[in-house]
RNA sequence: GCGAAAGUGGCGGAAUGGCAGACGCGCUAGACUUAGGAUCUAGUGAGCUUAGCUCGUGGGGGUUCAAGUCCCCCCUUUCGCACCA
């Protein structure tokens, strides 16, 4: 039997014909098999079309998805587009074309390419962000948040991107520059929507406990809502019935508190103004900080800046003592209070500022030398010129002081969170309109329910106007309304949402696609979630990660989803880089198109590489001649057809590889290694060849083990070898604990910490039985005889070491 | 500055404290061939006085019968956070 060359155009597409025929990764609810729920982050259809970064995760958790049906599992492994935002909008008003026109464009390509590489989505289940079927549930949900007072408008310093002209949170500005365009970004203030998701702090930092995320993602989670536990304090102001109230975590220190700070936004200052007899300075200070960016104020801020009130004073309320107030801006209005207890001798911040001004420094806590620097340890030290605080430890002076606060009744324990309330405005066309009227009577009025979706208008301009108002404030036809409530003229809001909004809860939708009653049905929802697996890049982890958990809890809070936490397991995948182990980017022209490797090597080499070319959460460089090698070992599959005799069990010879293969790729696909799972697949048809043979029974398991790597092939294989059904339909490979290991082995004999040898015994061979061994080996005994053993060690089936005098 | 991860052949990378370099690429030699960017076979960490020996996982110490792996110090790279009181 000649089977010919292996030729994947043909049997690929043959394949996804019938897989899409036969609907044979379509999932449905039944309830005789456990779910499984795989997800990957849905991509954002941009022009430039996929690179081959993109399908590492859709790969890897294609392997799991397809591993897990064969394990009798129901598998739900959905796809869908995230595609409102910018670099569509943008390209749109540049090239004049329609932002939904480019949408559809863009998804078209981007489906015909991840068809092409054999993905076993359910393609059933498909929608995008964009559509109105599925926005009006976005809608929907908004309105949720708004009628339980988490979205709420507020004037808030934004940050504003001086190219997009839009305002963007924070977590979308990194080093100074705005995420997407890399434009300059100050701050501005403007009314915006905003959504609480600070209400949630506790909840989204307690939770974490619950579901199992990488170490990496937990901790980046953790220190981005950064909690911290502290008090606060309220210091009077001489002269005055006003105080000023700070948040510390170290109220231990209060003695040592010698003057305090006010960020330069704090409203204070202006009711203080009257008392302030430097106000020109004060305000020339205020204005020049104004116009800093947050990254001037903060990234290249090298050394203190700062203005003291005059005429103002604060009372230490330990001491008695009259402190100085200044104002500066490494004290920020976003966090605590905007107002600090300034405590030079134990803490670097305000040691720093107090020698540049010459503010006094004063030591409560011994240990350190503050001659030199501010002690800021809290496991050591004692309490010192601090009063009743004397001779505590830090740990009993912090738990002293607050009692005695509360007695006091000038402070309170209090914990604060790093993370901040969501921008949730857009002031631009391609997103969700936020489904509001303002009516001049009624306030802002939600849409009723069966009058959404609010559609976008389709208009010919949606560039953002001069004021930094969305496009759609000029569309009157869409602006002008009447209030649902009291049924006035009104008008709508304009604003849209930010693209984080779609992919909050398209997990949700993805279990119940087509509902136009619900956003998902709660049958569905209940049977499905929570995703079982989610695997993204690290870069969400703080953005979408944290947002979609977040409006997952307020529908869990709603009674409209069953569980507490949407992604049971979260994983991340390392970046591949192009072949000059440099970011993938057009502009250095390092991209690499699947389009060209499925074409010229085929969808299965494409994904085994992907998988074999590195550690999965590891960053790895691209390697064409990488590629080649998973092609030839393909081509060698192939190849195997020919050499295939009868036999339904596998070889003595083979069995123990057999073995230890199955169990190989099943752990390591589990591990994520998948590259090492890949190995054993090599190394196993190395196998074969070196026999120059396969039984029927061993390729027909080596088939299914290559499944979830190379489906098409192995698809192909299995009905070419006359196999029953399709190798979708199979089982897993079970593998034999007892089986996978050698009967006989070889046992290295280390003499002083050297190999010298190995011995050839049974598994389970004895001490003794070694040791002689050993001692007939020339090679071996001649270390041993004539010295005195003073130490031996046998760590079974491992090694054998002698310490010898 | 803080936090995390990483540093292993010419390259990508393997190694529950137990024979470092699996698997692949590349390279060398040979076979087959009109040809080879096909296929097959063998070899491939370095050095040496080459039946073998010595050295070898960023550098320096240490623990151990045994260290890439554990501990201490240092260097480098990448990523995240960055005046969060």
């Amino acid at each position: 039997m000649e089977s010919g060359s292996y030729v994947p155009a043909d049997i690929e597409r043959k394949w996804q014909r019938i897989w899409e025929e036969e609907g044979t990764f379509f999932a449905k609810e039944d309830p005789s098999k456990p779910k499984y729920y795989v997800l990957i982050e849905f991509p954002y259809p941009s022009g430039e079309g996929l690179h081959v970064g993109h399908p590492r995760s859709y790969t890897a958790l294609d392997v799991v998805a397809r591993k897990r049906r064969l394990e009798g599992y129901n598998v739900l492994y959905p796809i869908g587009w995230d595609a409102f935002g910018l670099p569509t909008e943008n390209y749109a008003v540049k090239n004049k074309v329609h932002p939904a026109e480019v949408t559809k464009r863009n998804i078209a390509r981007y489906r015909q390419q991840l068809k092409s590489l054999g993905f076993s989505f359910d393609w059933s289940r498909e929608f995008s962000t964009t559509d109105p079927d599925y926005y009006k549930w976005t809608q929907w949900i908004f309105l949720k948040f708004f009628e339980k007072g988490l979205a709420y408008k507020a004037e808030i310093p934004i940050n504003w991107c001086t190219s997009c002209k839009i305002g963007l949170a924070n977590e979308e500005v990194v080093n100074g520059v705005c995420e997407r365009c890399g434009g300059e970004v100050v701050r501005r203030v403007k009314s915006q929507w905003m959504l609480k998701i600070t209400a949630y702090a506790e909840r989204l930092l307690r939770d974490l406990d619950m579901v199992d995320y990488i170490e990496k993602v937990r901790v980046q989670q953790e220190n981005w809502i950064g909690r911290s536990e502290g008090a606060e304090v309220l210091f009077p102001i001489a002269g005055s019935d006003r105080t000023i109230t700070v948040f510390t975590t170290r109220p231990d220190t209060l003695f040592g508190a010698t003057y305090m700070v006010l960020s330069p936004e704090h409203p204070l200052i202006d009711e203080l103004k009257a008392q302030i007899t430097n106000t020109d300075e004060v305000e020339a200070y205020r204005e020049q900080t104004a116009r800093k960016s947050d990254f001037e104020r903060t990234e290249l801020a090298l050394e203190k800046t700062g203005v003291p009130l005059k005429g103002i004073s604060a009372i230490n309320p330990c001491t008695k003592k009259e402190i100085p107030v200044w104002i500066s801006d490494y004290v920020l209005m976003s966090y605590g209070t905007g107002a600090i207890m300034a405590v030079p001798a134990h803490d670097s911040r305000d040691y720093e500022f107090a020698k540049k001004f010459g503010l006094p420094i004063v030591e409560v806590i011994s240990g350190g030398d503050i001659s030199k620097e501010a002690y800021t340890s809290v496991d050591e030290g004692t309490l010192v010129n601090s009063g009743f605080l004397n001779g505590l430890s830090v740990k009993d002076a912090v738990r002293r002081i607050t009692e005695w606060l509360q007695e006091q009744g000038i402070g309170t324990p209090k914990v604060n969170y790093k993370l901040r309330d969501w921008v949730f405005s857009r002031q631009r066309y391609w997103g969700e309109p936020i489904p509001l009227v303002s009516c001049d009577d009624c306030g802002f009025v939600p849409v009723p329910e069966d009058e959404l979706p609010v559609r976008l208008p389709d208009v010919q301009h949606y560039e953002p106007t001069d004021t930094g108002e969305s496009p759609l404030a000029n569309i009157e036809s869409f602006v002008n309304t009447t209030c649902p409530r009291c049924g006035k003229p009104a008008k709508r809001e304009t604003d849209t949402m930010p693209n984080w909004a779609g992919s909050s809860w398209y997990f949700l939708r993805y279990t119940d696609p087509h509902n136009d009653k619900e956003f998902a049905s709660w049958d569905k929802v209940s049977y499905w979630l929570p995703v079982d697996w989610y695997n993204g890049g690290m870069e969400h982890t703080t953005l979408h990660l944290l947002y979609s958990r977040f409006w997952h809890k307020f529908l869990y809070d709603c009674g409209l989803v069953p569980t507490p936490e949407p992604y049971r397991k979260r994983t991340s995948h390392g970046m591949i880089l192009g072949e000059d182990n440099e970011k993938m980017s057009k502009s250095r022209g390092n991209v690499v198109n699947p389009d060209d490797l499925v074409r010229e090597f085929g969808a299965d080499t494409f994904r085994v590489y992907e998988m074999f070319l590195g550690a999965f959460d590891q960053a790895s460089p691209w390697s064409q001649q990488g590629v080649r090698g998973c092609r030839r070992f393909l081509d060698r599959v192939w190849r195997l057809q020919d050499m295939v005799v009868d036999g339904d069990e596998y070889s003595p010879e083979l069995e123990t590889l057999m073995h230890q293969t199955a169990k190989k790729v099943s752990d390591d696909i589990e591990r994520m290694k998948f590259n090492t799972a890949v190995a054993a697949l090599m190394t196993l048809v190395n196998a074969f060849y070196e026999r120059g043979q396969a039984l029927k029974a061993e390729f027909r398991d080596f088939l299914i083990l290559l499944n979830p790597f190379a489906p098409h092939i192995s698809e192909e294989l299995w009905e070419r070898m006359g196999f029953a059904g399709r190798i979708s339909g199979q089982e897993w490979v079970q593998w034999d604990e007892s089986k996978a290991l050698e009967d006989t082995i070889d046992i290295p004999i280390q003499v002083n910490g050297k190999i010298r040898g190995t011995v050839t015994v049974a598994r389970s061979a004895q001490k003794e039985e070694i040791r002689s061994k050993a001692e007939e080996d020339k090679a071996i005994a001649k270390f041993i005889s004539d010295r005195q053993i003073v130490k031996e060690v046998y760590v079974p089936g491992k090694i054998y070491s002698i310490v010898v005098k």
